[in-house]
RNA sequence: GGCCCCAUGGUCUAGUGGUUAGGACUCCGCUCUUUCAAGGCGGCGGCACGGGUUCGAUUCCCGUUGGGGCUACCA
């Protein structure tokens, strides 16, 4: 860096063509923390020069994609800044500005080649084993050839002549030197037909316009980046620093595309994950703190995060991890945070209804405090809390099979809902002491009682404490539960169902 | 095909010119006995291969193999 006083900027800047994608993310991710650690600006820019593919929900969803994880940004369109604007299609003039002075200086030409000769052109060299670089007639037209094809009104584009020989090296922060044999990069285009820049010229322009002092993005940008080199020395431009992280895979190992499951972020918050938790996992993918942990909160990240712990290899997206980290994340989360999040999914699932009174969403929260040792994603208290909020809950088949169906089950569940029903007080020891006299009274293992009683009460095997489950049903409802699970096994109906997933 | 990048268990990774190569996920076993998809304990499993350099390479160099990326008027 320089001797003046040089604050970092780094920079996210997505194309508004979809979703805010997983690897995207993982690069906003990346270039923020490390803007954060460094006390630096971090800049949105959004580079919507593809005219046919950029579209207006793309952006509010790259917006809502990087929110989620915690990501803000000091300058962007939406909140503004000392570069504005900050959309690429409103900065056309810019450009332009910069395509005169390359044809000024002659690096820049006029190229009349229509679609169909390129990629004549393109498959003759394939064809012959040579790279395909574009070697057209237009780099070598003279002034007035140019003028004749202008008058004809013929439509052209405008290409950067690139070095003919020599090495471009880019030094990466990551990757150390990079060498590309200038040889075998084409003069590509900077300008298209319409009048918008490529994407190479105007991530040149814009980054050095908007003092960016490091480009951080994927590694698929690596091989781009020697054209871009050449460009901002044409152009007189101060080098950037790069640092070209790596990509994230499908389990497959090729990139994370939709065959691997979702790539879209959101997907993630829709199936059940914390923001927190995507964020660490995103962050712990090709990036390790260096210690033995890997449960990192905000701060944290933003302290440790350095670019020299930045791995050069690409890392898989794998949802196992992920998932494990979100039960982490969802043990130690408030029960008021993760009621908040709850309340939409339980309404949607229909097993709450309306605004929750005070009582009943301190009850809600006790549940939540309670199930949230053993879940995973958000969906888990959905699923298999269901028991909590109606009465219309399913005997799994190991509830089935292991109790429900026995012999001796029904008559214990009757004397227990007798028990039950003459108690005065509703609370874990009255019910602790209830359940486990039964068993003492029959001469039976106290589980003996417990385990038909949980399948009966929740129609599964497992869950969290019993005594502390019940305490949360009303009373009616347990004694209710108990009576009809020794009918239904009375009746002979509580034999495993077939094709269901135990 | 050409160019570029990468390579520690199945996965994410720490690490070093001499280590019993450490941790996490997954899987398995044991335990807790009020269940487990929870907790606790333990286990299986790794330096891709071949050459060098070196007293000694997982570590440094070269090659091979494998994987990935780029090779658009997409970004």
């Amino acid at each position: 860096m320089t001797d003046e006083m040089s604050e970092v900027r780094t920079r996210f800047a997505p194309s508004p063509t979809g979703n805010l994608h997983v690897g995207g993310a993982h690069t906003a991710l990346f270039a923020w923390l490390f803007a954060r650690h460094e006390g630096g600006k971090f800049v949105l820019r959004i580079e919507d020069t593809d005219e046919v593919r950029s579209t207006e929900e793309s952006l509010q969803a790259i917006y809502d994609g990087l929110k989620w994880i915690g990501i803000d940004w000091d300058e962007g369109p939406d909140v503004g800044g000392p570069f504005e604007p900050y959309v690429q299609s409103e900065r056309l003039e810019l450009y332009d500005q910069q395509f005169d002075r390359l044809m000024d200086s002659g690096r820049a030409y006029r190229c009349f080649c229509t679609p169909e000769e390129l990629q004549q052109q393109r498959e003759i060299m394939q064809a012959r084993g040579i790279p395909p670089r574009y070697e057209g007639p237009c780099r070598n037209y003279d002034e007035k050839q140019i003028q004749t094809l202008l008058a004809e009104g013929k439509p052209y584009c405008v290409r950067f002549r690139v070095h003919e020989s020599g090495t471009t090296v880019v030094d990466d922060l990551i990757r150390g030197e990079v060498s590309f044999d200038n040889s075998l990069l084409g003069d590509f285009v900077i300008r298209k037909t319409s009048g918008y820049p490529t994407y190479h010229m105007a991530v040149v322009v814009d980054d050095h316009l908007m003092d960016i002092t490091h480009v951080i993005r994927a590694e698929e940008h690596l091989a781009n980046t020697p054209s871009h080199v050449q460009l901002m020395e044409a152009l007189d431009f101060e080098r950037p620093q790069f640092a070209h992280l790596p990509l994230i895979l499908g389990p497959d190992r090729t990139k994370l595309s939709k065959r691997h499951g979702s790539v879209n972020l959101l997907d993630y918050r829709d199936q059940g994950f914390l923001p927190e938790a995507m964020r660490n996992f995103l962050a712990i993918i090709g990036w390790s703190p260096g210690a033995e942990q890997e449960i990192l909160g905000l701060e944290e990240l933003i302290q440790k995060f350095t670019l020299d712990n930045v791995s050069k290899s690409p890392g898989i997206f794998d949802l196992e991890k992920a998932t494990w980290l979100n039960g982490e994340y969802l043990k130690t989360a408030d029960a008021d945070y993760l009621t908040d999040l709850l309340v939409p999914m339980l309404q949607e699932e229909g097993l709450i209804e309306g605004d929750l009174s005070p009582e009943r969403r301190e009850w809600l929260e006790r549940v939540v405090d309670l199930m949230k040792e053993r879940t995973r994603l958000l969906n888990d208290f959905v699923v298999w809390g269901r028991y909590y909020f109606t009465e219309d809950f399913p005997y799994d088949n190991r509830a089935r099979k292991k109790w429900l169906r026995r012999e001796d089950v029904p008559e214990r569940l009757d004397m227990l809902a007798e028990r039950i029903e003459k108690m005065e007080n509703w609370d874990l020891a009255s019910i602790e002491q209830v359940i486990r006299g039964l068993a003492d009274d029959i001469d039976v293992g106290a589980g003996k009682i417990i385990h038909p009683c949980r399948a009966a009460v929740t129609g599964q095997t497992i869950g969290p404490s019993l005594f502390h489950l019940m305490e949360l049903l009303p009373k009616e409802s347990v004694v209710a539960r108990l009576r009809r699970a020794a009918e239904l096994g009375r009746a002979g109906e509580m034999e495993p169902l077939p094709d269901v997933e135990e």
